[in-house]
DNA sequence: AATGTCGACAACCGCCAGACT
DNA sequence: TAGTCTGGCGGTTGTCGACAT
């Protein structure tokens, strides 16, 4: 739609302003006619990415913590490159900078292990190897703070407990496996954990789970690499990119990937639908956004 | 100090779906 | 029903700064 003599390139704080104020006046919406009206040489897309990226309120930009890290290997395995869907779960995060993290940390990660970030291995190491070690450090960072460990305790006692969810939303899997997300993610042999009924699985599977092992720091021995350094950074984690592997051990990782026996594999397709995806994404960055 | 390389981020482009006429 | 317009989305490119050589 753009036409000839319509600026573009990065915006002017003029330009920033002068669509703050128009909005603030007259709302957002119908974005070509704004950008006429507000004097702007802009075309209406261009003025509503600004927006969405970077003008509305609660916008958050900078660092992609821990959690958000978590959270969008989590929804990427499984939604796919559906960015303005992830970033519905990630408050205040555009569509375009999840996308960038993706292009930028993930794909690196993959490059670096030397497959095709959208091959079947590389997802079964993400999902085998990097969120469960990822979900393990969340979980340590949140129990050294006090603050969020209360609000850890607070999301284990809400009714978003796993095995609630996976009751209420009709799965087969009665013994699934904990979630990948860090508050789900306590010593499955701590009762308060997991305190009802439906969650007496748990143990169990965290006995015989090979990926609850993994998650909960049980494989010691194989993974002792990931653990042992402490100088990890919190800003943007992977288990082997941080250890600078060599090359035979990221082939021990695709090995490792290629082991994981797939009937312990309950991954969260099978055990919420979106809408409670959304749901338990949402109340989790909440709470950790108020901290 | 100059130059090259790379990563991170901002912004644009093209396609598509839905609303409207 | 067909055509047009607009907004939304994902893919891609451009730019800039940091770092290495």
């Amino acid at each position: 739609m753009a036409t000839g003599g319509v600026k573009k390139g990065p915006w002017s704080e003029q330009e920033d302003e002068q669509l703050l104020s128009y909005i603030s006046k007259y709302g957002h919406g119908h974005w070509e006619a704004m950008a006429r009206k507000a004097g702007l040489n802009r075309t209406g897309k261009s003025c509503r990415l600004r927006w969405l990226n970077h003008l509305r309120p609660g916008v958050r930009r900078g660092n992609i913590t821990l959690q958000e890290q978590l959270i969008i290997l989590q929804l990427h395995s499984r939604w796919g490159n559906r960015w303005a869907k992830i970033a519905e779960c990630l408050p205040g995060r555009s569509d375009n900078e999840i996308k960038n993290y993706w292009r930028t940390r993930v794909q690196k990660q993959a490059k670096q292990l030397r497959c095709d970030v959208n091959s079947h291995q590389f997802i079964e190491i993400v999902q085998h190897v990097w969120m469960p070690q990822l979900a393990e450090r969340v979980q340590t960072q949140c129990k050294s703070s006090p603050t969020i460990t209360q609000e850890l305790e607070c999301c284990e006692t809400s009714s978003i407990s796993c095995g609630k969810l996976s009751n209420d939303s009709s799965n087969t899997h009665s013994d699934a496996a904990p979630l990948s997300i860090p508050c789900q993610l306590s010593d499955p042999s701590s009762s308060h954990a997991y305190n009802n009924d439906s969650n007496r699985h748990v143990s169990d599977a965290a006995d015989s789970d090979p990926a609850w092992r993994l998650g909960a720091g049980l494989e010691a021995d194989t993974y002792q690499m990931n653990v042992e350094k402490e100088t990890i950074s919190c800003e943007d984690y992977c288990p082997w990119s941080e250890q600078g592997l060599e090359v035979d051990k990221s082939q021990e990782l695709l090995e490792t990937a290629a082991w994981y026996d797939h009937d312990y594999c309950y991954s969260l397709e099978n055990l919420l639908n979106d809408d409670d995806m959304m749901i338990l994404c949402q109340q989790f960055l909440f709470d950790d956004h108020r901290a």
